[in-house]
DNA sequence: GCCCGGACCCAAGAAACGCTTATGGCTCGC
DNA sequence: GCGAGCCATAAGCGTTTCTTGGGTCCGGGC
C-alpha cells in the first residue's frame, strides 16, 4: 500500500475525476490516473467508479480514503513536529553539570535558553565530571559541563567534542585568623606545614601536584567534594584547602578569608557533547547559552582576562 | 515528510544500525544511508547520532518514530481492510428490486449470500424498476433487480449493464366463479367485454399492447401496483388483470382463480450494475446469488423451461 | 602495537520508477 | 452530428533510487 499514492487518491477523492486530481497536483492526466491503476491492482478492487463527468468511489475507494486522510493527517503532523523541533518551538535538552556549575553558571546559562526559547524543556542532572561524561555517551544527557585543572587531561571519549567555556581560577581558603591571611597573596611554600583539606578524586589529585611543584607532600587531614563542607572545616581550624572561584561564588563561609597564590594555573571549564549533536539545535543553543552566561559573569565581575578567555570560544562555537 | 522514507526511519530505528536497517530491507547499507541523509535534511534536524556500534535516535528521531510507527500502522490497517473487501470478510451490497421480487427472488439470493459471506452486510431497497435505475445511477443502490415486459424496452442509462435472471410468465386472474376459470386456458378475446384491474404504469401498458394485439382495448376500472390489492379487487368481483408469476407466488389470494393465457410472453428479469462494477466482488457474489436463487426457484417448481434461462445466464455471468 | 572487522560516508554508474506526450474511446450537450 | 470533457493506453524520457567501489573512524584481538 504505498502511501504516495494514497495521497494522489486523495486528491482525486477531493476533487472527484482524475482530471481534477491531476489540475490539483500540477500533472497531466495520464500519471493520475497511472496511479489510480496501480492502486487498484494493490488493493484488488476497484477503488472508483469511471462516470461521465468524473469518477465516484466505489465502498472500497470510501473505506481507502479514510486511512488516506488518516495517513496524510499524520505525516502533516510529523512535519510539524520536526519544524517545531528545529525552531526551538519544542523539544528537551538535557545538562549535566558539576555541583559549583551548577549552582551559579548553568543556572544562569538556563535563565538565558528560558528566555530566548521559552517552549525549550531544560532540565539539570549533577555529576561530576566523569559521570557528566558518562551520562553523555549513554545518551542520558545531551550536554556535559565540565572543569578540568590544569595539568589534568580531561578524559574525553572518543565521539564527544569540548568547547572550552572559559577559565576558573583556583584560590586558597584559610581560616580568618589564619597568619596568612594577613598578606595579600601568598606563597605555597609558606604552607608546607599546613593540614590540608581536600575536594574531590580529582581536586585531591591536583592539590598533591601542586604541592609537589612548591616542595613538599600536603598533610591532607580530611576531604569533601562538597565546598560547603570544606568551607565549614577550614572555618573551625581544622585546616586550609584549594577552592576554585565558581565554588566561592556559589557559597562562601564568613568565617573564612580566600587569598591567591600566584602562579597557580586556573582550571578550565568546558561544555561537552556528542560530535554530531553539534547540529541539534537544542544543543547549539545550550552551549552558546552557557557560554553567554561565562561572558556575562566575566563581565559582571569586570575582569576582562576572563571575558576574553569565554568570548573568544563563544564566537568559535557561534561560527562552527 | 516522505511516508516511503519514513518507513525505512523505522527500520533503522527497530535494528539500531543503518547496516541493520539494509539488512532486513534486503538492501545495501548506502541506499539506506541516503534515505536517511535525505529525511534529515527535509526535517532540518539530526534523526539520529551515529555512533561506533550503529546509530542512535535524537530526540526528533525518537519523536519522528512514534508518527512512522502510526503511518505504518494505518498502512497496514488500509491494506487489511482492502484485503477483507476483496475477500468478502466485509463490505456493504445494496440491492434495489421491485416488490414482487423483493418477496420472492430476492430474499433467497439474500439468503444464499449470506450463507456464501457472513460477513458481508446485504440491504434491500424496494423501488419500481425506473426508479431502481435510477438509484444504481445515483450511487444509491449496487444492483437493480427489475422486470420489462415483453415488448417493451427497458431504458437502461448508460453506463449500466444488465444480466439476464430469467423470464417470468403473466398470467391472468379471475374471480374463483368466473366462467372463464372453468377452462385450462384462456383466450385472450374471450375477456374483450370484461372489467380489467390493472398494475402499475408499464404493467398497465402491458395490458393495453396485449389486449390491442387479441382486438379489443381493455375496460380499464382500477389500478393498483400492489398484487394484494389487485387480487382482492379481483376476488369481489370488480374485474379481471394480468399478475406475473412472482406476484403470484409472493401472495395468492383464495378467492382467485389463475390461468394460463397462451401466446403472452413472459416478462423478463434482470439485475443491473454499473458496467465497471462487475469488477467488484461484492457486486460479482450478488448477481451470482441473485442468479442462483432465480435457478432453484425453476429447478424447485420442476420446470426444465425456466431452469434453461436461468442457467444460461447464470453460466455467462461466472465466465464474465 | 598493529591489523582486522564492522559501521558509516561519499561518488559515480545502472536500473527502475514516474511523469509527459500522443492517441483513441466514450458520453453529454449544443 | 460534432465539439468538449473525461478517462485509458502506449511509448519516450528524465529523475529518482539502488548498487558498486572506493574511503575514514572506531574498537577488539593476536
Amino acid at each position: 500500500m504505498d502511501s504516495h499514492r494514497l495521497l494522489v487518491f486523495r486528491q482525486i477523492a477531493r476533487t472527484g475525476s482524475i482530471a481534477g486530481a491531476a489540475r490539483a497536483l500540477g500533472w497531466t492526466q495520464p500519471a493520475v490516473s497511472q496511479h489510480l491503476r496501480l492502486l487498484e491492482r494493490q488493493a484488488g478492487l476497484p477503488l472508483v467508479l469511471r462516470r461521465p463527468r468524473g469518477v465516484r468511489l466505489t465502498e472500497a475507494g470510501q473505506a481507502l480514503l479514510r486511512h488516506a486522510d488518516a495517513v496524510a493527517a499524520r505525516l502533516q503532523a510529523a512535519a510539524d513536529e520536526m519544524s517545531a523541533l528545529a525552531q526551538l518551538e519544542g523539544g528537551t535538552v538535557r545538562l549535566a553539570t558539576f555541583p559549583s556549575a551548577g549552582a551559579t553558571l548553568v543556572p544562569a546559562a538556563m535563565s538565558l535558553l528560558a528566555t530566548r526559547h521559552p517552549a525549550l524543556d531544560v532540565r539539570l542532572l549533577q555529576a561530576e565530571p566523569p559521570e557528566a561524561l558518562e551520562l553523555v555517551v549513554a545518551g542520558e544527557a545531551d550536554l556535559a559541563v565540565t572543569f578540568a585543572h590544569a595539568g589534568q587531561r580531561p578524559a574525553e571519549p572518543s565521539g564527544l567534542v569540548s568547547v572550552p567555556v572559559g577559565t576558573d581560577p583556583v584560590r586558597l581558603v584559610l581560616p580568618r585568623g589564619h597568619a596568612g591571611a594577613r598578606a595579600g597573596d601568598v606563597d605555597l611554600r609558606s604552607l608546607a606545614a599546613e593540614r590540608w583539606i581536600a575536594g574531590c578524586a580529582r581536586c585531591t589529585a591536583y592539590l598533591e601536584e601542586v604541592c609537589g611543584t612548591a616542595g613538599f607532600a600536603p598533610d591532607v587531614r580530611h576531604g569533601s567534594d562538597d565546598y560547603v563542607v570544606v568551607q565549614s572545616l577550614i572555618a573551625h581550624g581544622l585546616g586550609v584547602g584549594l577552592l576554585p572561584r565558581l565554588a566561592l561564588d556559589a557559597f562562601r563561609d564568613p568565617r573564612v578569608a580566600v587569598r591567591d597564590v600566584p602562579g597557580l594555573r586556573p582550571r578550565t571549564i568546558q561544555v561537552t557533547h556528542h560530535r554530531e549533536a553539534a547540529r541539534t539545535p537544542a544543543v547549539r543553543a545550550a552551549v552558546r547559552a552557557v557560554l553567554d552566561a561565562a561572558a556575562d559573569r566575566s563581565a559582571g565581575r569586570r575582569d576582562p582576562g576572563q571575558g576574553r578567555a569565554a568570548d573568544s570560544a563563544h564566537s568559535a562555537a557561534s561560527s562552527s
